[in-house]
Formats: C-alpha cells, structure tokens, sequence
DNA sequence: CGTGATACCGTTCAAATGAACGGTATCACA
DNA sequence: TGTGATACCGTTCATTTGAACGGTATCACG
C-alpha cells in the first residue's frame, strides 16, 4: 500500500523518534532526504496521514504532527504476573499478581487484543521437552485451547504447565518431559488459560558443563 | 532530591509525551500548570536538566527537550529487529532493521537502559539444548560476553547464535546442539551482542508425536 | 490524449516556540 | 543579615517550523 519513498520516509520518522524522544520537525526529514524543498516532506507527510499510518497535530510546531509514528507504543499490554493462580481464573486477581509484564504483543506477530491474559513464571522441568525453562515468563491467553495447545492448568491446587491433546478423540493433558509420564484427563481439571507467548530473561548462564559438544 | 513542583513538572512531561508520541512544548506546560509566564516553565526545565533528569535539545522547536524524560520511568524499550546483521555491529542499522520488538526490560527483571541493543530472529537449531528454538526472538545487547553467555557471532559473513565459553583460558563458541561439534576461537570472529532476553510467540504448536510420554 | 497519483522544487508567511533580561517573594541556612 | 535556591511574573525577540501557493516531471491507465 505504501510506496517505496514513503516506507522509508515513515521508518525515518520511527527510528529518530525512538533515538531522540521526540519527532524530526519537517526541515529534519528534508535534510535526512536531501530535499531541496520543505515542501516534499509535507506532500509525503499528507500521503502517510491519509493512508493512516500516522496522525498529525495540525499547527503545533514539534511533535506538530507525527503522533502514532510510534505506534508500537499503542499496543502495548501490561500483563500481571502471577506466582501462582490458586483457583478457577485469573480474572479480576490483578491485585494479587506480583507485577506486570509489558510488551507490545503485536511487535513479536501475535493479535494485539488477545482475550484476558497474565504471566506465569515457570516452575519446574515439566515441559523441558518443549524448550520451556524453570524462571521463563510464558504469557496466556484466556480461551479454549486447540490441540497441541500449551496450557496452564489447575492440577492439585497447583497451576502447572501441560500440552493440550487428543487421543481417540479424548482430550488429555501431557508434560513434555520423560519423567513425567501421566497423561491426564482434560476434563477433570480446570484449564486457566492457552500460552501464546514466552519471555525468559537470560541469567548468567550456567557454564555448560554436562551438554554435548 | 527533586522538589514537588519539579517533579510535578516531570510527571506531566512524561505522561503527555507518552500519550501524544511528541513531547509538550514550553507553553503546554505552562498552560497546564497555570502559570502567567512560561519563563517559569523554562526555570523548571533548567532545574530538571541540571539535576540530570532529562536532557534537551537546545534551539530545536518541538521535542526541543525532554528527552530522556520518557525512559527514566517508562522503561519501554523499541528494540530494532534484524533479519540478518551482515557484518560489523548493528550500530546505526537501525534503517535497516525489520521491525521493533517492544518490551519493558525492567518488567521481566533486566536493567532498562542496556548497552546499545537488537533483536535478531532465530533461525536453525543450533542452540536446542540450551531450549532456544527456531523463530525465537533472541535480544541482544552490545557488550563483552562473559564465560557462558550466548553470543551472536558473525561466522562466514553469518550471524549465529553460540555459547561463549572459556578452556584453559582460551574463549571459544560452541552451538548447543551434538550435531554441532566444533568449537571455533573466539578470536576469530566478531562478537556482536550477549543475548540478555527472549521472546517466543507459540505457534499452534505441533501435535507432537514424538516426543516421549 | 487526458487524468490522477507520485515525487519533486522554490518561495513566502504566520504561528509555534525557545531563549533571554529583569523583577518579586519566600525560605532555609550560615 | 545576607546569600543562595526555589518559584514565580511580564515582556521582548529570534528561530524553528508548519503551511500554503504555484510549478515541473514521470508514469500508469483508460
């Protein structure tokens, strides 16, 4: 939709805002370009302004106008962290996570207006298979899952991580690890939400020692 | 350290400057707080500035200031994303990248203001066993690896993802995967980031056969 | 061929804005 | 008592900057 020319005027615009904390003024833009004329810049903040990739503040001298130029901004969630949902849903139990996690989904592809969702922090090896680590942040979304699904569940009064499967057309819920080799009944328990996301945060870590080289 | 007005002054900056995308002018300021003068909001400016809380940009008309105002609370972060680094670091690339990942690094319990950082996507399986996936997006920051640090490193004009490691004193890499034997002098290539994060989106995961049960 | 979209140039103007000068008042502190 | 920091007011000025008018050139399309 956009043009090669407004693409690259549109990222200039996004990167030196993010560099300086504040949009180029029209003149900066000219100059990045090369333009001989101001005027350039403004045919093509029109062009961007009307295919709605950026809002303007007509008359104001500074950000005068390049408002959603950052609009990454826009879509960011602050999703609670859990240390442990106890019962039933996370809904309303923002007040007892122990933070948030703030991301804008849709810069990592993923719908920006998921459902519910919150953050747990991984205990445990239960879906090492799955490359989850123990201290990963793995982000849910509140809804039915599919199969294949990676889910929180409820099990014993402990939220745990498990992959959502059907097996003869039965639901089940499997760890990705070995030693771990009950599948479960999907019914019998209450599942909290589907992972659509993963963050972990890299610890300093351990110098490898066991792994294969 | 700051006094109540100042800080009042600062808040204000930084909540209008989020919300618009362009920080407040002089005048907006002064609108808001008020005051008959915006010589007053200049008092303030400068007491801020000399206390370190933002910086400005002198002259310039629009974000002709507050610039580090926005990450000092909002630790937010647009961290560039790149297909490929072909060679060098990623300084000043930033036109070249495809994309932003937006995360607040504080939130997941990393320092907010990294060394100069990227983001690269994942590609091949070369790190499995230290759980990092293909289509992972792996953030970087630009500095010394330490012994057990997982490096982006520029192989054969390709960027790669490798452990850092020290024998007998001598830094190599090493993927994290058997199939992977060799461990390369460190000395050799170019070190272009520790990764300190990552982020995975779950793709509706496959139905995982094989995997043991 | 005419039309519209795109991409430019050159010029001019007025509004937005930072900056500076000088002044008042309060308060803590030595 | 006086000195410096803080918090204001009023005024003026030069620069930054958006905006508008008019023009040229190319290209695709019907």
């Amino acid at each position: 939709m956009l043009t090669d020319r407004q693409q690259q005027v549109l990222k200039f615009i996004q990167v030196n805002t993010r560099e300086n904390g504040y949009p180029p003024s029209t003149r900066e833009i000219q100059q990045h370009f090369g333009f001989s004329s101001q005027t350039t810049v403004m045919d093509h903040l029109r062009a961007l302004e009307s295919k709605g990739e950026l809002k303007r503040a007509p008359g104001k001298a500074r950000g005068c106008r390049f408002v959603r130029a950052v609009e990454t901004v826009e879509s960011m969630l602050s999703i609670p962290l859990y240390g442990e949902i106890p019962a039933g849903n996370p809904q309303g139990r923002e007040q007892e996570s122990e933070g948030f996690v703030s991301i804008d989904l849709a810069s990592i592809g993923l719908p920006s207006n998921p459902h519910r969702s919150f953050a747990l922090k991984v205990k445990g090896e239960s879906m090492i298979n799955a490359h989850i680590m123990e201290g990963d942040i793995a982000i849910f979304e509140f809804r039915n899952p599919m199969p294949g699904d990676i889910v929180a569940a409820l099990i014993d009064g402990e939220t745990t991580l498990k992959r959502y499967i059907v097996e003869n057309k039965k639901p089940y819920l499997k760890a990705e690890n070995p030693r771990f080799k009950n599948l479960i009944p999907a019914q019998e328990l209450v599942i909290q939400g589907v992972m659509i996301s993963l963050v972990r945060t890299a610890r300093p870590s351990p110098p490898s020692a066991k792994n294969s080289a």
